[in-house]
DNA sequence: AGAATAGTGTCTATGAGACAGTATGAG
DNA sequence: CTCATACTGTCTCATAGACACTATTCT
């Protein structure tokens, strides 16, 4: 069997988390202080170098793992890869993004390499505005992260749409209140409760009922688990 | 300002085209013959390794003109990457897959170091078709083509639904007709001709009448060029 | 009782799909 | 004229959105 020739060039590879989460109604992401140069002390995505025999995939949740202590049995996809030439000072580096959405969780423990882990809310980052580059030069994320951010809300938004991914920021069990606040933070609008409720549970296998009930203030909330559904149809569409 | 360490793992990087296009009522998909092991003769996806110093679309817009002589002026985005680590034998290739779409071109001249370069339907290919090991293991395609192959046809369809990307299977001017049959060849299915004119005809931005007709069998046929918006709302969605 | 939230009824507007019907060319 | 295809009219059904209303708990 014949060898890739020697000319090709290689290049580092590299996996990185745009890990969203939901928490005092406002969408988040977690983000790991610097701990060295370049951008020291910056907030970046975590991420690291893919390892010899190691598939992205693996890599992904691996660092995942490792910086989050989070077990990745939640939704975690490929988003895209970033490869412009300068996009890392030190050399060049391909990134791989991946999207990983995870709910609500106490603390983000900080370990491996990463100086300090933190949600930060992704409005405060600008995620949501435009390509400015007035934003990106001065923008809160290091590298390019502030573009990956951007398109990995964009896909999680999106793909509320179409998908049931929204039970992917709820813990095992959720009230359709709760799954509508989901929805109104990850698109930043807010929903009709009435109209949300039929949609959802008579979108078949979207939720499904389990034999208990959530008492709060008002009345008391059915609650639901996610259903075998993953596709949508109709869609949940957002306000254009 | 620091390097990156040595010790990171460096990989050869390459970039796989998935380009399509419609042929003859035919979904179509540019395809080389290998003219070396491993694969040797068998059909693959144009492509090649990432260059120093050149970005990843720059790199498969390379790719494009270098194997087909198409100027890239059509539509072209980034797919997914993939980094199994056993998917080339001849060692360890991350490859970034590209999605084009293009109007049907006379020939696929085959320049670069491919051996021969030809449009082959994407049924025969058995894209649409699971992922039967079966098929994959004597599937048409070397390496995990297939595989990509599937990723981009479904991509393709899917954004047929919400975008106005059909237009870019299409000439410079087309009927309404030529249009609808982009969907039916990408979809497979049959759409209403009488509904379909509407949908397109009064969704703003999707196509503007040019001031020629197309004469052929029957009522000569308004031409139409794309229009402005690249996103259609409400979308045109496929019969599930 | 009153506040608060869960869940239902119902009306309206929009648009998809089915399909009949009309328009305009070629032979 | 006939045939083929382009385009229009119109009916029906599904569903989103608005919003009034009822239900069930807590204080």
């Amino acid at each position: 069997m014949p060898k890739l020739p020697k000319k090709v060039t290689r290049y580092a590879v590299a996996v990185d988390l745009v890990v969203l989460t939901i928490r005092e109604e406002h969408l988040c992401v977690l983000a790991i202080q610097r701990a060295e140069a370049p951008f020291l002390r910056r907030w970046a995505l975590p991420g690291g170098f893919v390892r010899e025999g190691e598939s992205l995939d693996a890599a992904a949740r691996r660092e995942l793992a490792e910086e989050t202590g989070i077990d990745a049995t939640f939704h975690l996809e490929q988003l895209q890869s970033y490869g412009e030439p300068k996009r890392d000072p030190r050399g060049r580096v391909i990134s791989v993004a991946y999207l990983a959405l995870s709910p609500s969780l106490p603390v983000a423990s900080a370990g491996g390499d990463a100086a300090m882990a933190e949600w930060l809310p992704v409005d405060l980052l600008g995620a949501s505005l435009g390509d400015s580059p007035e934003l990106l030069r001065k923008g809160a994320l290091a590298f390019d992260h502030g573009r990956i951010l951007r398109d990995g809300v964009e896909r999680a938004r999106a793909k509320l749409e179409y998908t049931t991914l929204a039970t992917a920021f709820c813990g095992a069990t959720f009230t359709i209140a709760e799954l509508r606040e989901v929805y109104e933070c990850v698109w930043g609008t807010k929903l009709d409760a009435a109209n949300f409720y039929r949609k959802v549970t008579r979108s078949a296998g979207f939720v499904e009922p389990v034999s208990e009930l959530k008492h709060g203030e008002g009345r008391p909330a059915q609650l639901y688990r996610g259903g075998k559904a993953t596709l949508l149809s109709p869609p949940i569409v957002r306000a254009s």
